[in-house]
Order: structure tokens, then C-alpha cells, then sequence
DNA sequence: CCAATAAAAGACATAAAAGTCTTTTATTGG
DNA sequence: CCAATAAAAGACTTTTATGTCTTTTATTGG
């Protein structure tokens, strides 16, 4: 199975439920571009496009907006492309989800709820506070690096299959 | 507080996260018109818009869709308007989203999934399954009625304050 | 320096979701 | 039966998300 394969498997969750399309070419994006920086590869946008299937302006356009946002770094030009300092690539899919959709997903209780809700809280209140620190805790501790670690490994199991 | 203000803080946390807009205001309607139906009473379209803060017609195109699924009874002329059946006010939010938006928010594991990765399941694989799950559940044990009936309760110990 | 390359920027196009309006159909009370 | 009422149906508009194209800017190797 390729690699896009694979993440497809593991996105084919989300998608529906939580991210957006931007979101979502995000992350394939920026695990893919964290395996080739691991071997000091930068890539540009057609292959980058090309290997997590997405739209190659669209993902473009995406990449910019994070590349100003610090969380991927690029370079113009011959040899040019995007790739992961270190640092960048310890960063969480939260970090990605909150870059592109802000923290509106995360920032739980909104205007409303401190005051009355709170107080009070009816039982259904209290399990969606409890969902939303589940899915912020895992897409906290899922880090780019990390996750592409774990899904060579798990390729080359595939692989000798 | 109002019962449009309470509906609002419980789901200020949902609608950014899981839930369109149509779902929003469906399972907001289909709350108060369980009040209203425990008492006899039908409601129309304008009244169900106004107390739940929706958009009048679109409530109306939703609660069209809603009916002609039998979740949602109707009557037209003179006294008409939607009302539960005893039965109906038994529905889950869970069947208000399949209504709606299909079951692909619970279908879990899809195409590629069943293959190979449930065969050798990649961590976060698992806890969005477990996510998956406890979203499923918590709108599965949510009934209509049920709800409704703890609202009313919360309403009078509100306004007592 | 210069030609080629590749991202950045900005304008544009399409599709899907959300919202609105008008006409038709069913039901009721008088 | 009839006029008023209210949902059903269908067409339409607006907005937002997604996707595409063109021009500009930065970088490199020769």
C-alpha cells in the first residue's frame, strides 16, 4: 500500500467529522514534507500534490498560509521548496487545526456558557466538554514528527507483507 | 433566562464542532416543539423560528425533510402546525443527525479501514474510534423528550435565582 | 548577471451550504 | 361550500468553502 494509501485509511475518520478539506490536505501535507526533511529533502508543491493526492494550487495556497504562520518553511527558487526545521516538525496536529480554523474548536466554553452553564451544567454540557478534551488531547499529543515516524514503520510492516 | 438563551449555551459548544447549521436548528425545534407537544399544543413555523432564533423559512425546509422521515408529525389549515407523536418524542439527537446528514458521522470504520488498518490499527486510529464512540453515544442516550424535560426543570430553578 | 525555477500574492471560478421567496395543497371553522 | 390558515413544494439568491489560474518575487547554478 502507498503512503497516500495509508493516510487515507487513517483521515477517511476525520474527515467527515471534525476538519475541514484544509485541514485536512494540511496534515498530509506536512507529514509528507516531514519525512523528506528528515532526509534533508526539500519539496516543492506538484509533488507534494501529488503524493497526499490533493489540489496542487489548493494546497499551495495552504502551505503559504502556513509557511507565514512559522509552522512550515519554505525557500524560493532552484533547489526551493518546503521543509520542517526541528523545531517545526515537533509541532501537534493542533497546532495545525488551530493555525488554519483558529481555536474554535478548543476554546470550549464560549460567552454563554461561564456564566449560567457552568453553574449549572446540564449532563449532555458536560459530555461534550469531555469529547472535545479527548479529541483536543489527541490531536495535542500527535505530532508530526512522531506520526511519520510510526507510519514508516508501520509501511515497511505493510510492505514486507 | 430565556429557553432560546439556555438552548444557545449548550449549543454554542456543538455547532463549531460536529454539527451544520441544519442539525443545529433541527434538534433546537424539535426540543421546543416537544414542549409545546407535551401540552397538546401544535406549533407553527413562524413561533418554532422565533423562540429558537432560526431562519423562519429554513426551519420550515428542515422540518419538511424532518416530517416527510416521520420524525417530526404535521397538520396543515387552522390549527395545524408540527407536534410529536408520544413516539417521536422518544427520537435521539443521534437519529436527528442521521436524519439529516446521514450516518456517515458514525459509520466508523469505511472502505479502507476494515482491511489494513484494523488489522494493525495505528494509535490514533483508535482514539478517534473511541471519540467516535463516545460522540455516538452521548447523542444516542440524548432523547427529545427526555431532554426537553430536564430543561424545563433547569428553566424553573433558573428563574427562581 | 541571467535564465530557470519555485514559492508568494492576488484575482478568479465552481460547488456546497445556508437562507429566502412564491406558488400549491390540505385542513379547518363558520 | 368558502375563506382563511398553515404546511409542502419548488425555484431562487446569497454566502462560504473549495479549487484554479496568472503575475510577481526571490533564489540558484552557470
Amino acid at each position: 500500500m502507498s503512503f497516500i494509501g495509508f493516510l487515507f485509511f487513517i483521515f477517511a475518520f476525520v474527515k467527515e467529522m471534525i476538519f475541514s478539506k484544509t485541514v485536512e490536505y494540511a496534515i498530509r501535507a506536512m507529514i509528507f514534507i516531514a519525512q523528506k526533511s528528515k532526509k534533508g529533502i526539500k519539496v516543492g508543491i506538484k509533488e507534494i500534490a501529488k503524493a497526499t493526492d490533493a489540489p496542487e494550487y489548493f494546497i499551495g495556497k495552504i502551505l503559504q498560509d502556513l509557511s507565514r504562520k512559522g509552522l512550515v518553511q519554505s525557500l524560493k527558487g532552484p533547489t526551493g521548496g518546503f521543509y520542517l526545521e526541528e523545531e517545526s516538525s515537533n509541532c501537534s496536529l493542533a497546532d495545525i487545526v488551530k493555525a488554519i480554523d483558529g481555536n474554535k474548536l478548543f476554546t470550549g466554553c464560549g460567552l454563554g456558557l461561564k456564566s449560567c452553564s457552568e453553574i449549572k451544567p446540564c449532563p449532555i454540557h458536560n459530555e461534550f466538554k469531555k469529547v472535545r478534551e479527548d479529541i483536543y488531547n489527541m490531536l495535542e499529543d500527535a505530532r508530526i514528527g512522531e506520526f511519520s515516524k510510526k507510519l514508516e514503520k508501520k509501511l515497511t510492516f505493510l510492505r514486507r507483507k
